[in-house]
DNA sequence: GCCTAGTAAAGTGTGTACACTTTTAGACAG
DNA sequence: CTGTCTAAAAGTGTACACACTTTACTAGGC
């Protein structure tokens, strides 16, 4: 499914995930072929055609005969879909512990003290959700196992939806970091044990804690800015 | 992508899934639209959506304005493969441990004894290679989180139409049995972390036996029966 | 005889038409 | 006013046509 020179179908596919992504498109939205082949300025064929691969890809829902929505996924779902990835990037990071280059280790080493400088400054909080996604991207990626890497990464796709709501409670940031700060010194310890039990412990509570966030507020997804504790974070 | 009643995609779809599986076509064959559409009576709409979905799951693979060809595993990404599912089942087994109904640790106890008994009387090798296929499904969903157990098996998946080739070199099975001897024992036991090593290196063993045999032997896909050490299995 | 260019054949990507299914809205009965 | 039946509207599923790309084949030059 790699394709050099982009498909039509390739291009929408493309455009309705950013949309996704962003947040233009939320879950629970209907996608209309008709609509979207107008929109994008294509004939239905290679927008059906996205869609069908995304429905694949577990993004969207697609049911015959019934329009195509955006994947909603209810608290269950997501408590189980962040159970499955705490337990891949442990998989992942507990082969990372082992594989990972001195110079991987010193990149994964400098994202974390930006982040710990980052929070230390108290800097902008969405430069800090984007190293802390980075931090998790090249600990998985440290595994150096295309399949698993993938795997993990496809998992962790079908939550980003959901991950514009960015919890922000006072001292949830800190102890972030203070997971993050565990596992690399599991890592640069060599204790593949240790850092497969930190990771997953904090996947685990990242995702139970959006979980419930998104369960209290399943009534919109519009901004949400309550008490200034929530606070948006684009992809 | 649950569809209560089949479209016409669907039908061609679970078709070619069924024939890949049952080795009637081979990684490596092409898979030409129009061929197939006429082969089902359909047009190449539907078998173009059929195809685009099992690209989307890896089991063939699609590049623009190429023919699509089933997925061919070369040693490489089959290791990693394997590598990958071996730690999906270790996480997974890792949760059964302490997930797994008694009921449900019974039926793996009677699957394990009936495979026990099969290798005693010297009985049909496909049903014990069955009895294998089922011990570690039941395994696999004892930890009772569907995205997990979806994930694993959609990886396995990828690896099945290779399973045609059964490793049966004396001793393999008897060592096959062995393991899956531990693994019950670190189950009823109780002990997760055990539970999982067990399988972790026993499907890494499984896959290593089964690439270096596929390397060996990439000539030719045909039934393959050398010095009887090698037996086809259907599906 | 082998390589290369050019052309024909094959095959994929996309547009369009239409059948069939679902949904919506309105009329009618209770 | 509410519920139900009916018919129109909307939308998906499939067939088919055609343009464009790739592949296979052929002929010509070296």
């Amino acid at each position: 499914m790699t394709d050099r020179d982009l498909t039509q179908a390739d291009t929408v596919r493309l455009a309705i995930e950013r949309e996704i992504f962003g947040g233009q498109l939320a879950p629970g939205d209907a996608l209309e072929e008709g609509r979207l082949a107008d929109r994008f300025g294509v004939s239905r064929t290679p927008v059906r055609e996205a869609i069908t691969q995304l429905a694949q890809a577990g993004l969207i829902t697609k049911r015959a005969h019934k329009r195509a929505v955006v994947a909603q996924l209810d608290p269950g779902t997501m408590l189980e879909l962040f159970e499955a990835l705490a337990e891949l990037e442990g998989a992942a990071v507990f082969l990372s512990t082992s594989r990972m280059s001195e110079a991987e280790k010193r990149e994964l080493k400098d994202i974390h003290e930006a982040a710990a400088k980052n929070l230390r400054s108290d800097g902008d909080p969405n430069e800090y959700a984007d190293l802390g996604f980075a931090f998790h991207q090249r600990l998985v990626r440290g595994c150096h196992n295309t399949a698993l890497i993938d795997t993990t990464e496809w998992l962790a796709l079908r939550v980003l939806p959901y991950r514009r709501f960015q919890v922000v409670a006072p001292g949830r940031l800190q102890r972030n970091q203070t997971d993050h700060d565990a596992i690399i010194s599991a890592i640069f310890a060599g204790d593949a044990e240790a850092a497969r039990e930190e990771i997953r412990r904090h996947t685990l509570e990242q995702g139970d804690a959006l979980m419930r966030f998104i369960a209290l507020n399943k009534t919109s997804h519009a901004d949400f800015h309550p008490n200034g504790l929530i606070k948006e974070q684009p992809l």
